[in-house]
DNA sequence: GGTTAGCACTCGTTGACGATGAGTGCTAAC
DNA sequence: GTTAGCACTCATCGTCAACGAGTGCTAACC
């Protein structure tokens, strides 16, 4: 049906379009490399494939989109074998192996209730983040360029992550990273992990070590894992969207790009020294740039009176505050109350 | 510091903002009726508001926000009591009662899992949303003019929800549509209640019955309740804005309505009769509207061979076809198998 | 006959400009 | 102290011209 060179140009546009979502023109195909053509000659096989309706054109003077025969003629003649990675096998397993814990769960629970109930962005911090210490790091070499880095927590639970070594890197040099590693960060906090790792390691091993900025990016993505994700969650992230000052949707990613960041989320909702009810940040009272024009309001739990973690609530200024107010008061005392009487 | 009609005008400014999200103009503020003073008087202490920093003008020509100052002002002295309804109250109890159970718990990590690793939204359809069917439906006042609605599921799952009752309507007619939902509706799928109930009932109950059309928007309410979402599990719903395809917030809004409607998701995902593997359904080849540019791909799991459920990836038709099928292809099969061990 | 260079043409994008109207500030009357 | 009236401001919206990316077509080339 279609000439090998047709099908040629077909593949390519669409791998174009996938990466840029752009309108694709004959000349940047050409200049791909793959394909040995002139523009002019690409331009005449591109007018066929509109033709044959694999192709379509937002407008006479733009580049071509595949349309969604275009599309289902890709999927149809997909030849890669649809593998993965090793590393992205090894992601999946280790996702898949996490421990489903009792607590966690009631957490992310209440966190759905609450966004639920106030129709606003629901954060809640769990006790691990606050708590939970770097026990043991290690770096085990797989092949010449690949290790798995493996951080043992306090609480006992084990994350591991494939990474690249840079080239380079001797043997002996990696085992004096993780002995510093080790010596430096052990019983420092998750979160902090990689704030320290610049701040102390950083320096110690610029003088040291050969191939700096590629290892300490190696041990930024070895780091970087999810333990510093764990405990905190969201709920509710797209009410957001229902918010007529978040129809920027560059404001709206600015801000979800703050809430994938724990240090950052730590910091907003460190609860004031002394104080213990709720607290309300409105607009630039929170330290941070990306949520100046939103509204914070935040409570605290606690196992026999003693704080265990922040729950929150996040949206515009322009919030209903006698509400979230009302409902943070009931939840952050229930969930206080439910906890209690779990670990009793 | 602030005089009484300050006090008020400010209350009132915020309030009006909170609920419209639009400048506020002395005019409307004065058409409210709680403040007795002319436009004119208004805009005088407007004025002098924007002078001691509560209220900020946009631009000259438009109505006042408040600032910060004045959100603080307001929030620092908010009389009501923070108290929710009843009706929040019970809402948020049955939240808390709702037991965790494991299954579900699995299936929400798998789609966690296969949303972060797909950088798409994730859907999956548990199987309670195929199998489980209404076992039971009552009613039952609570004052003159609430009740709570109750309902009990093939699995046993008790879901109760409070509900107003339209007035005029008396306890022997709802009695009669107790009873006729009984007849009607028992051992119908969840999902299929809602339109079964305008199908079916409707049509019985508009013969026999007085206040027909307030009757049905309460039933609606009752109907409408958690069992028709239980089971559904989204995650990474936020990716979909780090699409280009999706920079206007409105599209995304409509995707999100149609994600949050049960009987069109299932629709959506059912898989081909007789088809086994993995499906693509590229835009328009979905039916429905909001997703005309979207592609969803899907895959089934099962337990000992029987379908249980669906597990499908949402994104933009220029999607990353070879990645997403791989992951789906993996993911489905562990989902069987753990599904299958656990049972076992 | 297939391929490529050159050129006129199309059409979406961008920025400037004027009309419109909501809402203000001020003055004068009540 | 309060209110009516009026001139004024400024964001919004639609129109219009300049710009430029990318095409389609023709003619030359291998």
């Amino acid at each position: 049906m279609l000439t090998d060179r047709q099908r040629m140009i077909l593949n390519a546009i669409v791998d174009d379009y996938i990466r840029s979502a752009e309108p694709v023109g004959s000349r940047s195909i050409s200049k791909r490399g793959d394909v040995g053509y002139s523009p002019a000659t690409i331009r005449n096989e591109m007018a066929d494939l509109e033709e044959l309706g694999f192709l379509e054109q937002p407008h006479t003077s733009a580049g071509r989109i595949p349309s969604h025969k275009g599309y289902r003629y890709y999927v149809d003649h997909l030849t890669s074998s649809f593998s993965l990675n090793p590393a992205e096998l090894h992601m999946m397993k280790s996702f898949f192996a996490e421990k489903l814990n009792v607590m966690e769960q009631m957490i992310q629970h209440t966190a759905g209730i609450l966004s639920q109930m106030t129709n606003y962005t629901s954060i809640l911090l769990g006790p691990e983040v606050f708590h939970t210490s770097l026990r043991h790091f290690q770096l085990l070499p797989l092949h010449e360029d690949q290790a798995v880095a493996i951080i043992v927590t306090s609480t006992g639970q084990v994350e591991n992550k494939i990474v690249s070594i840079p080239q380079g890197v001797s043997v002996s040099e990696l085992e004096q990273v993780v002995n510093l590693l080790n010596k430096k960060l052990v019983n420092v906090p998750l979160y902090k992990l990689k704030t320290r790792l610049y701040t102390e390691i950083g320096e110690e091993m610029q003088r040291h070590i050969s191939h700096y900025e590629d290892l300490m990016s190696m041990l930024d993505i070895a780091l970087n894992n999810e333990p510093d994700h764990r405990g905190v969650y969201l709920s509710g992230t797209t009410h957001m969207l229902n918010q007529p000052e978040f129809k920027d949707v560059d404001k709206v990613r600015e801000i979800f790009e703050l809430l994938e960041q724990t240090p950052a989320l730590m910091k907003l909702m460190a609860p004031a020294p002394g104080e213990h009810g709720i607290q309300v940040k409105i607009g630039t009272e929170n330290t941070h740039e990306a949520i100046s024009n939103c509204s914070l309001i935040t409570a605290t739990y606690s196992i026999d009176g003693k704080a265990l973690g922040s729950i929150g609530i996040l949206g515009p200024t322009r919030m209903e505050y006698a509400r979230v107010i009302g409902i943070l008061n009931v939840l952050s005392h229930d969930l206080t109350k439910l906890l209690s009487h779990w670990y009793k």
